[in-house]
DNA sequence: CTTTATTTGTCCGTATGTATG
DNA sequence: ACATACATACGGACAAATAAA
């Protein structure tokens, strides 16, 4: 993926992702693995990792610690019901 | 057990055997399997050795290689006398 | 004696959490 | 943003020793 310059990486690939999950290509329950994406988007871990924290602040995705970070399913339970 | 997520799971683990042998709830010589722990705390074997390695550290249990994992007695040899 | 089950020891792989430069 | 290292946790697999059938 190509980056505009002006703005963060993080951001950029948040809204990629974003993306993928609106058109199905990334379904519901989808293992998104940090070092996975880090390695496709050619960039730092730690870069997927403030992507991924504002895609979970955003609700659309799921992390449980130390096992994986998932796409949101609709039986997840979100916390403020 | 309910975890606390801030905090290790096989500092719990350990801190919750060692409730068990202090109120002698686990007598003397009796056995710990870490298949069994495993399950009944619904963790991994993995996280229930390194809650073992601390409880063997600090002298509550002994471990006979391919034998068996077991709260130390009087009787048991120290290694330190 | 052989078979079966149990238990610890070890190793591999994967993933996130945290911390340091 | 990056590079690196280590800790935590899970899953699986196999070996070796032991015990019991």
């Amino acid at each position: 993926m190509e980056f505009d310059p002006t703005r963060p990486k993080w951001q950029q690939i948040a809204e990629e992702i974003t993306r993928r999950i609106k058109s199905g290509q990334y379904p519901e329950r989808f293992q998104l693995s940090e070092v996975r994406l880090a390695a496709e988007f050619g960039v730092n871990r730690d870069t997927i990792r403030k992507a991924t924290a504002a895609l979970r602040d955003a609700g659309l995705i799921l992390t449980v610690p130390n096992l994986g970070t998932f796409v949101r399913s609709t039986e997840d339970d979100q916390g403020d019901a």
